[in-house]
DNA sequence: TGTTACCAGATGTCTGACAACTTGTAAAGT
DNA sequence: ACTTTACAAGTTGTCAGACATCTGGTAACA
């Protein structure tokens, strides 16, 4: 069996499904998080409102090619969530109003760099009280994570290659660290739509802005480490300072 | 509608589910709360703390004696919830702290609450950040729509109506007045959810609670309306506060 | 010594099957 | 004409087994 190195990850070089995943390496998401997607998009497009029942597990997994078990890991996450209720012998049916996550960064807000400096400035409140929380209760486990998602972080970067999905998986760590899931969960979404509205035109990492901000994480890896959570915040900051600086210099070079 | 005597006791005999239900009211939970319950014993009798690797789902799917689709059900809930974390290849790990029920609280309404107390913990933070940035920017015109709002919201509570639309209009007005929407959307989409998970059986506004708050809303009004950014804060944390007591109390009456 | 290759264990997904429940409807009975 | 019963179709709940994919550690190799 041959093993490939890319993007420093061994890559199965046998089974051309892997060959496919070089060619769209974007397609990190969980089948169940694209099940959730496709359902809203479903939800939105049918209409559906609060009381109305969900076409059946059956139908739902044949029409998006999904096994019925995927399906129903997306559907009971939901329910947990209080979005849907499901009835035995009966159905699936909405409960709550279901917004397609567009809203945020949609078609009119994003008037060059405005609206990415505005989601920039929510996720700066966020991500403050995050690495300040986690500094306080990250455990030596989820410290030693941190710490190795860091080392990751800079070879990726040195070698020059995509760093985006490495850095997620970084401040991932610190999201968990800081115990409260949900921190994490809506940053995550704001930064979904940052790169939604960012890269329409050249969806393509800047590698320069890697190795300016590394500097920064490493700081801020080491403040978390220590416990010390203003010094913490003060390296969130600067990382955040260069995307506004990366947000300026865009909107002045382009056009 | 037919009434029976049943053990001296007047029963409504149009439904028989009712008479089923006083024959055995114990098999009534599912197969995955079950297991919730014994994934909660076991954690504590185990002493298990944040970060800690659960047993493998073929471990605890063999010593409950259930299928692991079961186990993986229970688990994906909590994962919902914001209870575990689940890394693919590694295992399920701790990230809050789980404690069994104890009285007359179910451990479902426990778990749920905490959830709930999770949304509240971000929605304050973004809440902080946006009443101090609408006392500063709020132009004349966004004043008047606020305290035309609260003044809605006073006569809505006093009438003892659902208040739910009027109060999300207020502090939408607030929202706005903030300067970045982005704020406003989020914090929405959090309420949605709040709702969507708290009034799952009982989809009801708390009168009572109505009447509690609104003095701080008055609070929150004049402060913004008058640009003191601190009391405004002050203001909404007293709103805050209240939400959690409701949820506490909430969890301490549920049977 | 450091890289490589491999292995065990864990979660993710798919398939097929059956159980349990709900609902509507047609048949049977009065 | 009305009520009751029985049944069928549709839906979610649970289980078993298999394979894919990922992670972390270890042993072999250069």
């Amino acid at each position: 069996m041959h093993k490939t190195k890319i993007n420093n990850e061994l890559i199965d070089t046998d089974s051309y499904k892997d060959v496919a995943k070089l060619l769209s390496p974007l397609r990190a998401k969980s089948r169940t998080q694209e099940v959730l997607e496709a359902l809203v998009g479903m939800i939105a497009e049918a209409g559906l409102e609060i009381g109305d029942q969900l076409p059946g597990e059956t139908v739902l997994s044949e029409q998006l090619g999904v096994g019925r078990s995927t399906i129903r890991e997306a559907l009971n996450r939901w329910e947990g969530l209080g979005l849907v209720k499901r009835r035995r012998g009966s159905g699936t049916y909405l409960t709550a109003n279901i917004r397609p996550a567009r809203g945020l960064v949609s078609t009119e807000t994003t008037l060059e760099s405005e609206g990415l400096l505005r989601i920039v400035d929510v996720r700066r409140t966020l991500e403050v009280e995050v690495v300040r929380r986690a500094a306080i209760n990250a455990t030596e486990a989820q410290k030693q994570r941190i710490l190795s998602g860091f080392e990751k972080l800079k070879t990726v970067v040195a070698s020059g290659m995509m760093w985006r999905n490495v850095d997620q998986a970084f401040h991932t760590e610190i999201y968990e660290a800081s115990g409260n899931a949900i921190f994490g969960r809506i940053i995550l979404d704001l930064d979904d739509a940052y790169h939604a509205a960012k890269f329409r035109d050249s969806p393509f990492d800047n590698p320069e802005f890697g190795v300016r901000s590394v500097l920064a994480h490493g700081d801020l890896c080491n403040a978390i480490v220590a416990g010390d959570a203003e010094a913490a915040v003060r390296a969130i900051s600067i990382i955040l300072d260069h995307v506004v600086d990366e947000i300026r210099e865009m909107s002045e070079t382009d056009k």
